[in-house]
DNA sequence: TGGACGATCCCCT
DNA sequence: GGGGATCGTCCAT
């Protein structure tokens, strides 16, 4: 007898699954060390979404948002910058869900450590520690290595959480996109200091 | 083959 | 509140 997929949730649209990405916990563990998080902001893609880079069909940078639901798709931008998504829905079809903010649980020191090594003086608070998609990939250490990884597994797992009430879920407006403005694809814990910031 | 752009962050004014 | 850093990806020549 298998095991049900924890992570079946994930099989559903992104905008749904985005809902039931709050609150649960992003797990990392290295050297002895385990880092831990609970996600508090989520925004989905999907490619019938011009502000996905699915739009239009799988390239060989976007083909890992085509496969399996629970993998991990890891993107480099600005030219500096990594983000992580969790696919979503069934193979084939060019969805995930951007992980924007996590609220610290575990591990902070090393957090900060890989914070801090990514560029010179900065002062790192409990706060700004995760509070974006790229600092979440650098206080957990996520680059293009982990494109494609299994969150089933360590070193970086996925663990599901318990669900938010609708009444705790802010629905709004995605951020830092041109195309596609208008689409109220961002979820967020209402009231959690952990939330990105406009 | 080249150039424009980007699901961002940080520092400076 | 605004701009610079910095490079992979994609599309137009």
């Amino acid at each position: 007898m298998k095991s049900a997929d924890p992570l079946a949730f994930l099989i559903d649209t992104p905008d749904v699954a985005a809902r039931r990405l709050l609150g649960c916990q992003l797990i990392y563990q290295v050297d002895g060390h385990k880092l831990a998080g609970r996600i508090v902001e989520t925004e989905a893609y999907h490619q019938t979404d011009a502000a996905s880079h699915s739009y239009k069909g799988p390239t060989p940078r976007t083909d890992v948002m085509f496969g399996l639901p629970g993998h991990l798709y890891v993107y480099f931008t600005y030219g500096m910058h990594y983000c992580c998504n969790v696919v979503t829905g069934p193979e084939g079809e060019g969805s995930a869900v951007l992980i924007r903010a996590l609220e610290p649980l575990q591990g902070f020191e090393q957090m900060a450590s890989h914070r801090r090594s990514k560029g010179g003086p900065m002062a790192i608070t409990t706060i700004n520690l995760t509070n974006g998609p790229a600092k979440v990939c650098q206080a957990f250490a996520v680059d293009k290595r982990f494109n494609g990884h299994d969150l089933h597994q360590l070193p970086l797992q996925l663990l599901p959480g318990e669900p938010l009430l609708d009444s705790q879920i802010v629905h709004t407006t995605r951020i830092g996109i041109s195309r596609a403005k208008d689409m109220p694809w961002r979820f967020y814990e209402k009231d959690n200091p952990y939330v990105s910031k406009r």
